[in-house]
DNA sequence: TATGAATGAGCATTCATTCAT
DNA sequence: AATGAATGAATGCTCATTCAT
């Protein structure tokens, strides 16, 4: 009896050990070769659980955004105060050790999806942001349902996903201080959204 | 003696024989050849007025942003409400038809200045965002001096350019109609910022 | 599986059917795309056995080294007097039909070794020289063994090698009659080493 | 009246000013606009003095070559020793400040000659051997007649000038102490050749 | 199921030299 | 006599993907 896999596991066990390699190269300047290389299998085999490079590198990239995602959401459930969360929320990209490291293939990647709106490309950037949004979202909810914030607070929060991918792009040239910015903006919205109760 | 040429007049003249070419083609399709075809010169004439392709593709893209901000700064000056101005500002790289065919090339520009930041691509970029950046200030400068809107409309304003620039970046995916998300955003904004007098 | 190519074994198929190639048209004349078209490959096979241009040259170079080496020794293992050895062994260069061939192209690569002295020119070049002189070492050995030379010669002989080289440079100066040369300083030497007895 | 320029003055002017520059930048890297610049004359000015690069270059080393031929000329004319004249004769490419800084420049040279063997370059390449042999054969010359040395040196020492253009060659592969090998060779070859008595 | 050998299109850039003025 | 604007040929190398075994 032949040894059934589960495509979909071993679609994962490949991408989680080239998770590092991806960090290290950037997504251009990694080579199928390598991945076939560090996942200990042939160039070959690649083709048979990815129909191409892209796939590779989007399911190693999903790998850090659901772990991202996870991260998101344990800040959406702490105790801190709703301006607070959506600090953190907002910061996690360009704060913490482990984002920064992702941020210049996060931005690669940001970059491929600009240039290059493949269907596979649209499908998997538009179900993270929504994902994202969906996060974000809640925290305010939660907040205009306590009377904290203003009904309003919604439209704002929710374009702030997007102020966010702006930030990403517009902190790639230097002299930007990402989290300078996102606190000053917080507290000018919330001094407006704040219920004047 | 030899003719003395005007450098600077002559890149800006093969510059703009290559405006259509640019958008047809995009950046990374097109080719020093066709560049130097276009403008009716020998290749290696090009490199006598430019040091890299970079360069001329920067010089042909300046002049679409510099026809992009004379249109910013006179919708400025128009006699426009302070959020109609700010919405036609806003609108006008996804609704002008002009615009919207250099969209594309626009974002193909971002992508570079993302993942290869070269100093030269930072300069002009930077350089770019600053002048946008302050035609949008002097909008709103004029409008909480007249007592229209709150000071805290100035930072508001300002972070509106990146929002803008993630705007860029999201509507490449399609299913978002950029016009819907602005007029909603300075709605509610607008609600928020205008002193109640 | 697939199949197992024995690398090594191709890099020389490749290298020995482009032999004639190189004599043709040099070292700097010759193309990548000349040499896959001749192999019968395609461009791109070239890198997957060779590193670059300038590694498929000197694997070709290697072959008529490996074969002039073969002749040297020949002559060292011949039953011909010390001196007929050392004339033919410096003669071969300048006087065989296909070494005169390979002459002019190995000229090509004694130039690239000095203008551009990279550790793979270099290390390929050292070796070279040091078998070359291994074998007139052991012609001169021989004869000092058997007395009929006085030790000095060996400090000589060696010293012939880069005379040799010397010999190589100059005679791409027309008017330099090579055997003549040798002949006339092997008599010399010969008259001077020769042991009185 | 138009002044009349001397060509021939104008040429070693020209030629003069860019010895550094050469130096500095090697023959294939030095471009004939840079030679203008630091010339400060026009690009086309070049032409009117010079048929091509080749002959500005060359005209720059001949410059290199007479001092250095002064310096032989010094060598031989000294109160040193037959063997100290030639050692220091030999030397004077590999020990001396200036000329070690010539020998990159002057090894390019070589490889010139050896793969583009123009009617100019030859000419120019066997007039400076010639010389170099010259001041040579007068050192030995004179210790001949005064029966310091046997006749046969002459044959020897007329061969060294080859050997010397081996030397040039050989120590661009480091490794080799061209200061030894020539003591080592003249210590032999001295011992042989000097006269019994 | 696994593999790895083979592929080939595609392009920026340099710089000596000319010649109209 | 001086000049400098214009020129254009020529080439190594990468790497995602296929498919015979």
């Amino acid at each position: 009896m032949a040894i059934i896999v589960d495509k979909e596991e071993k679609r994962r066990t490949i991408a989680l050990s080239c998770r590092e390699l991806l960090l290290e190269h950037g997504i251009k300047n990694l080579t199928v070769s390598q991945i076939a290389e560090t996942a200990g299998i042939g160039k070959g085999t690649i083709y048979e659980y990815f129909s191409n490079k892209e796939d590779i590198v989007f399911e190693i990239i999903s790998s850090f955004i659901k772990e991202h995602e996870n991260r998101l959401k344990q800040i959406a459930q702490s105790d801190l105060s709703t301006k607070e969360k959506l600090l953190s929320f907002y910061f996690l990209f360009f704060d913490e050790e482990i984002a920064k490291e992702q941020l210049r293939t996060y931005r690669e990647f940001l970059a491929i999806t600009m240039t290059d709106p493949t269907e596979q490309t649209m499908a998997f950037s538009q179900n993270y942001i929504q994902r994202f949004s969906t996060i974000s979202s809640e925290i305010i909810e939660e907040a205009v349902k306590r009377g904290e914030l203003r009904p309003e607070a919604h439209v704002i929060v929710q374009n702030l996903t997007i102020y966010h991918t702006g930030l990403i792009v517009e902190t790639s040239k230097s002299g930007i201080d990402a989290k300078a910015m996102i606190t000053e903006l917080l507290d000018t919205l919330f001094a407006l959204m704040e219920t004047s109760a």
